[in-house]
DNA sequence: GTCTATATTCCGATAGAC
DNA sequence: GTCTATCGGAATATAGAC
C-alpha cells in the first residue's frame, strides 16, 4: 500500500524503540521523530504514553506468539514435540531481540494485571502443549515444574547469551541459536525422560 | 553508629529504586527525597546520574557476590555441592529482590562494558565453582554449557516466579524457594549426571 | 489526520551561602 | 557536608488551524 499506515507505523517504531532503551527511557518526542510525525500526532491516535506503551506491546506480543501453538498441535504424535518447541522458541526469542526484550520487561516490570495479560497472550497457549511433552510418567505437580523449567531454561540461555563472551572458556559457538537449542533437548531429554525411580 | 552515612545511605536507597522502577524513571529528585537530603547533597557525592546508577549498582553486586564462591569453595568435596550452590542461588534471588531485578536489568540492558564489569564482579566466580559439578564425564564444551544451563534454569524460574500463579495448574507451593530448588537439583542431576552414552 | 504553537511540569545540573 | 535558589532544557499533554 502506499499510503502508510500512521498507526501501525507508530505502534513498530515505538515497540522497537521500548525494547531497545526501556518504557521511560522514551520519550514521545523520540517515537514521533523516530516515525517521521510530530509528537501531537502521536495523541492523536492514542490517549498518552501509557496507551502507547500498552498497544506497542500488545500488537508485537500478538503478531508473535499466534504460530507459536498453531505449530506445535501441528505436530505430528511420532515427531520429537519438545526438540521442535525448544527450536522453534529459542530462535524466536534469539532472532526477535525485540520480542524478547520487551518479554523480559514485562516480566520483571509487570504488575499483577499486565503478567496476566502476557500469560494469556503469550504464555499460556504454549504452556498448555509443551505440559505433555515432559515427564509423562509423574504427578501434576511434577509435570508443571518440568513445564516451567524447559521454558526457564530456555529464557535462561538467552537471557544470558550476552554474557557468554566475557566468561572464561566461551567460543563464540556457544552462542549460536543451533548449539543453545541442540544442548536444551538433550538436557530435558536426559532430565524427564523415563525417571521411574532414581 | 549515630552519624548516618550519606554516601551509603544514597547508593542503597538509589539502588532499590532503580531496582524497582528501572534507572530512567528514577529521578535524581526522587532519590534525594527517598533519602532525605536534597538534590544538590546528590552531587556533591557523585558527579552525576551516570555515576550513581553505576556506583549503586557495583554496591550491591559487590555486597552480594563475594560470599557465593566462598562458600561454594567451603564446601567439602563429599558434600553435594550442586545442589548446595542451587539452594543458595536461588534463595539469593528470590529472597533479594532489589539484587535479582538489577541483575536481570544489567543483563538485558547492559552494553558490552558493563556486561564485562558483570561478568567478572558477579558471575565469573560462581561459574568457576560450578564448572567442575556438572558433567565430568563430557567434553570442555559440554561441561560449559552445562554450567551455562545450571545458571540459566535458576534465573529462568525466578524470572517466570511471577507469572505462575496466572498459569493454568498452578498451587502457591510451586513459587516457594525450596520447591524450585529441590526440583531444580533433581532436575539437574539428572540430566548431568553418569551420561556415557544415550 | 497532521500540523504549529504553547502550557505546565519535571529533569539534570550548578552557583554560592552556611 | 548540606543547604537555598535557580538556570536551561526536555518531558507530557493540549488547543486550534488546515
Amino acid at each position: 500500500m502506499q499510503i502508510a499506515d500512521t498507526r501501525i507505523s507508530i505502534l513498530e517504531t515505538a515497540a522497537r524503540l521500548y525494547a531497545d532503551l526501556g518504557y521511560s527511557a522514551v520519550s514521545m518526542r523520540d517515537v514521533a521523530t523516530a516515525v517521521g510525525v510530530t509528537p501531537a500526532n502521536l495523541y492523536h491516535h492514542f490517549k498518552g504514553k501509557d496507551e502507547l506503551v500498552r498497544e506497542a506491546v500488545a500488537h508485537v506480543f500478538a503478531q508473535k506468539t499466534a504460530p507459536i501453538a498453531d505449530l506445535l498441535d501441528a505436530q505430528g504424535e511420532g515427531t520429537d514435540r519438545l526438540k521442535f518447541f525448544v527450536d522453534y522458541f529459542v530462535r524466536l526469542l534469539t532472532d526477535d531481540w525485540v520480542f524478547f526484550r520487551l518479554l523480559v520487561r514485562e516480566l520483571v516490570d509487570g504488575d499483577e494485571k499486565r503478567l496476566n495479560d502476557l500469560a494469556r497472550s503469550v504464555l499460556e497457549r504454549p504452556f498448555r502443549s509443551v505440559s505433555g511433552l515432559a515427564g509423562q510418567g509423574q504427578s501434576a505437580d511434577e509435570r508443571f515444574m518440568a513445564t516451567i523449567s524447559t521454558i526457564a531454561v530456555i529464557l535462561g540461555h538467552v537471557l544470558l547469551s550476552g554474557l557468554l563472551p566475557h566468561l572464561p572458556g566461551a567460543s563464540p559457538d556457544h552462542s549460536t541459536p543451533t548449539a543453545i537449542a541442540m544442548h536444551i533437548s538433550t538436557m530435558l531429554r536426559r532430565a524427564f525422560q523415563s525417571n521411574a525411580k532414581d
